[in-house]
DNA sequence: CTGTTAGCGCCTTCAC
DNA sequence: GTGAAGGCGCTAACAG
């Protein structure tokens, strides 16, 4: 256990007081504090007893400015009460504290502006690297240039940007997507519903562009009409499955955007009077972690691994920091898988 | 919208170098740049353009070193994946957003040696100010003196240290009860049961004592094995409400110790085959925000509201950092709250 | 092995 | 109004 030695003094002890003491010059004490080879044992062990004494705690902030460096990295994402986010940096705290590093984080709430507004700050701050998730809103992505410009090395992890020679993290949503149709369609289902996000996101593309294929693969021709969109508000999630109800041919089988669309579509089916389950199947992204203990969850869970994403994420960024030269840009991509729920 | 320089040099440029260009000395500079009112408006304008052409910005890691103080605060806490400390430090962001301040935050995981390492690093950093949320096994006090003495003022907040003159902003889980008793009893239980959490931790002295009171208020006697303790674990929240079921006569209604207790019990109630809120009911501490697309959630939920409490904390500990003269030690209540479902 | 010197970038007396 | 000088605490190049 650390033992936390309380001082009386109200002014930190600094390196100069310890050399007066002992008599000696102050760079002699910061060398044997710092274990520097050519200063001899008897000195070494000195210096290190008055520190200890004088209770002496070397002044980061001298440190950090002299060395142009601060040992903190910056975590910019849309928001912590999402789940995913929270997972991703609980883990990117993780690696970094193993590396004695600090995290300083900024929600940018999905708000373009207040996004650029902490890369100010956490510029400002000198962070030595950054780790993004950037906003559903951000479209204007001239500040990586500027952060290239500024030589503070960049991951982007979940949501990227659409931007070359850039390092990034994410996860193939493909994988998951193909996964859950062939459940579904070993299930005896045919008549399989995607409840996409907003058109222009890519990520809707690649659902969609997934969805499609996993048809395919198991001779399903695909249907315009299955495939409905949301703005991903809760009116908008309950407009969609609205719409899929009143289909002629209703799909007895859907996979949708997130957890969160699920949720509320799931509870617009059930005020209708269907059985969740029985009538009617979800399959959707994220893994919620409170599935587990619903009456009638999903039948699975497209995972995307937030916490392997964030410590790949870290761990890719102190590679980055640390390599003389900067190896190339790369996209590390994580196979999303299919969760069963086992309810 | 704010708009990004970019620079192609890699060095940043420094007040000398404007203070070159225009032939004035640096002092001169730093004092137009900063506004101060003894510099000629004509001299201040141009320094401004030039330190604009040029890209200026300041160099915050010297400014810290000078000034002693990084405008930046640390937040401690057990782990951000919990909903409730999410949504704290959410707004403890906000407001330190606001203040141009940034967070430094590291999850203690309830590991007391964690814990007490990053009181070290954040420490280190010489963050200006703390937030603290402490482990569940933190039974050793002494860093809060330890704190003290090294200068670093520090509001505790929901989970606070038994400690006299700190500052600490929680909620009181009494009037919570209270309602949550009341409601039951208005709806014709007498047999309420408590699923308490751990003895020797405060909260559940609290909780019990609430729950005593709040029985005798409604002329209903206290009965020991209607009380039940778990340690949190899911085998114990399983094993705690097997306890009550077995009792002879088998409470009806049941305040649990918080919403994870509550989810797990509330499982193993549905395993055996007896009907959520027919059979038996609950209310739980905390609020889950999915409680509310559930098929069955608790009757109602005791409110901590993390996010008041969050900013409260933030708000109180920047009124210490601001203060010339430290105002009183305070303690902040925030009355819990019931909030029923409308499920 | 150890001491001397210099300087990181900025601010702030103290002079003029 | 402006400049010169010094120093925050620490490290590192250069001398011994």
């Amino acid at each position: 256990m650390l033992n936390f030695h309380v001082m009386k003094e109200g002014k930190p002890t600094t390196i100069k007081e310890i050399a007066k003491r002992l008599k000696i010059s102050p760079s002699t004490v910061s060398r044997a504090l710092n274990g520097h080879p050519s200063i001899g044992l008897v000195t070494t062990m000195r210096v290190k007893q008055v520190a200890e004494e004088l209770n002496y705690e070397p002044n980061q902030t001298a440190i950090f400015f002299k060395q142009r460096k601060t040992f903190t990295i910056g975590v910019v994402l849309p928001r912590l009460s999402e789940p995913f986010f929270a997972e991703a940096i609980s883990e990117i705290e993780n690696v970094a504290n193993e590396r004695k590093y600090t995290v300083i984080m900024g929600q940018s709430l999905d708000d373009q502006d207040r996004e650029r507004r902490i890369l100010q700050t956490l510029k400002t701050h000198r962070v030595d690297g950054l780790l993004m998730s950037i906003g559903k809103n951000t479209h204007d992505y001239s500040f990586v240039e500027w952060l290239e410009s500024a030589n503070i090395p960049v991951v982007f992890f979940d949501c990227v940007p659409d931007v070359d020679h850039t390092y990034q993290v994410v996860s193939d949503l493909t994988a998951g997507m193909f996964e859950a149709i062939d459940l579904f369609v070993s299930c005896g289902h045919r008549a399989i519903s995607l409840i996409n996000g907003p058109v222009k996101r890519p990520e809707s593309r690649e659902r969609e562009t997934a969805y499609r294929k996993g048809l395919e693969r198991q001779g399903i021709s695909f249907e315009q009409a299955y495939v409905v969109h949301t703005d991903l508000t809760q009116q908008g999630n309950e407009a969609a499955i609205a719409q899929l109800l009143t289909l002629p041919d209703r799909p007895s089988a859907v996979v949708s955007f997130n957890d969160y669309v699920t949720l509320d579509v799931m509870k617009a089916v059930r005020q209708r009077g269907l059985t969740l389950n029985q009538d009617i199947h979800f399959i959707s992204y994220a893994n919620y972690p409170l599935w587990k203990y619903m009456e009638n969850p999903p039948m699975a869970s497209i995972e995307q691994f937030p916490g392997k994403q964030g410590k790949k994420a870290a761990e890719l960024l102190f590679e980055l920091m640390e390599a003389k030269d900067k190896p190339q840009p790369s996209k590390t991509v994580f196979k999303s898988r299919l969760i069963h729920q086992n309810s």
